[in-house]
DNA sequence: CGCGATTTGTGCACGCCTTCACAAGCGCCT
DNA sequence: AGGCGCTTGTGAAGGCGTGCACAAATCGCG
């Protein structure tokens, strides 16, 4: 049963290591964002970038943007705004990105397949060094310049590799299972394609994608937005040709 | 996002049509998970389940579970618990999930492929009724029973096929365009899995799934571990450049 | 050198969400 | 029939997050 201690009162004493000052959980789930827009940015020549283009750039507010960024400190100029290679450089120190990540993928079927290929985990930062799976004949497959081993290796490679993330695309079934191999291994952080909730120690940290929630979650905004144009005008036709332009 | 009329007493005179009560967007976001816990419990031969059971089930608070549920009705029998068959009946309806909803899915490259081919989709009520691609080489092809067509003949298809929801899968780069050819052609929500923002009409729902972003947070939370066990135990190493004087 | 234009950083108020705690309701057992 | 244990539904409190509005800070220019 994960435990939550609910301590706020930061009350760390005078840290010599960095020792983070607690972001808001909001907060750095924006960061990426952030990191992305700013990226984006950089590509284009730009040298510094105002709250509010940022903010455009990253679809947020510009008032909760300049908040999130105080939060690790002062990084901008007023009158000028934020210089974009040293903005990138805090986040990037502060998400952990300095220091290349080991990731491993667990269960190479349709999905695992997909994230194996998929370039944008090193270009982020991440390495994806070692691909497992239970199916036997599975396991010694090639798969974008790395071998499929099997899940029983897990231990031992991820001590070798000093794997700290796994990413699980295991049917749901056996996800708790490959999960709790994962925590044995010492590793503390868990992305978790699986449909089904995992129970981890109160040091490992899990985040889920699940597709279908998400498409429930648009179903129910389409089921409300059919029942409101049903009340006022009887049928709107929808043939759907011109939408006003909201952009800007 | 919309509008928010902060309205306890919901104004809407005697609707015909169900009308929703607006429920709190994070319970929105629950009932999903509620549901696929239900659907567990329903095959374990469980008639009724307790807000503790549920609640375990979904990895949530009790409390919050009661609550949410309170917000569709009761549905609960004090003392007893809820109605398995019941309250996903209740649920599927609020979801709009009573009806199937036909969903197209543009851009058939490494995580188009798998997207298409997965059944996760049909086993909760939506149908993948189109694929569409804009490389010529792609059109024609057969994925899992289904022809890939060309972007450009996505407005005839979505209009015959009623196409409710969108889901993009291509590069970055092509995401907002395809989001404006999907809005142009009437659909109302839209899934995006490329590492972008969109812009759309207030009208339209988009909901994002980044794997980097997922994979940042989990990195923030390494490093947020790394430096608190850097803290109490003996010697830091300091082979990174950890300095950063935070504060005053 | 000073002034105005610009933009950051933040105090503050407000609303949403979570969580606790408990009364009301229900069924079962005696 | 009555009491008792169990469970739901909800009022209330507190925490968190958001967004406004503005003072402080900086730059460019005359
Ligand atoms: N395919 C998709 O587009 C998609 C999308 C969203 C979510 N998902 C979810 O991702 C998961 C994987 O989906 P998929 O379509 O790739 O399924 P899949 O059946 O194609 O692949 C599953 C893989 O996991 C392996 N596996 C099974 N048990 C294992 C174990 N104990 N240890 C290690 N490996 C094991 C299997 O050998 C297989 O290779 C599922 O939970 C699915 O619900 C898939
Ligand atoms: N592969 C993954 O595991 C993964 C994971 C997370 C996110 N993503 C994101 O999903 C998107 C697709 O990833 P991928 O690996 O499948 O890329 P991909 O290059 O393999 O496939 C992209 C597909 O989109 C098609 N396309 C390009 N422009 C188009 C247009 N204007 N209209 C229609 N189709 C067009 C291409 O022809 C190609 O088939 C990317 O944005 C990527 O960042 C991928």
């Amino acid at each position: 049963m994960s435990q939550q201690r609910h301590g706020s009162t930061p009350g760390h004493g005078a840290g010599a290591v960095p020792a983070f000052p607690d972001l808001p959980e909001a907060t750095i789930a924006r960061l990426p964002e952030y990191l992305r827009a700013l990226h984006n940015l950089g590509e284009t020549g730009a040298d510094t970038v105002s709250s509010e283009g940022l903010a455009a750039a990253a679809g947020v507010n510009s008032a909760k943007l300049r908040k999130d960024l105080s939060h690790l400190g002062s990084y901008g100029t007023r009158g000028v705004g934020y210089d974009v290679t040293l903005l990138i450089e805090q986040i990037e120190y502060v998400l952990g990105l300095d220091q290349r990540r080991a990731v491993c993928l667990v269960g190479l079927g349709n999905l695992g397949h997909a994230l194996a290929g998929y370039d944008g985990f090193a270009s982020r930062g991440f390495k994806i060094v070692a691909l497992f799976d239970a199916d036997e004949s599975k396991v010694g497959e090639i798969i974008h310049g790395l071998p499929v081993r099997h899940i029983s290796d897990l231990g031992r490679v991820a001590v070798e590799e000093k794997i700290a993330i796994g990413v699980i695309a295991t049917p749901a079934g056996a996800a708790q299972a490959v999960a709790d191999v994962l925590v044995d291994a010492g590793v503390t952080s868990i992305l978790n394609f699986a449909p089904c909730v995992l129970s981890v120690p109160s040091n490992v940290d899990v985040r889920k994608v699940d597709l279908a929630i998400e498409l429930q979650i648009l179903s129910f905004h389409e089921h409300r937005k059919a029942s409101l144009t049903a009340l006022p005008g009887g049928r709107s036709a929808t043939t759907a040709g011109d939408q006003e332009a909201v952009g800007s």
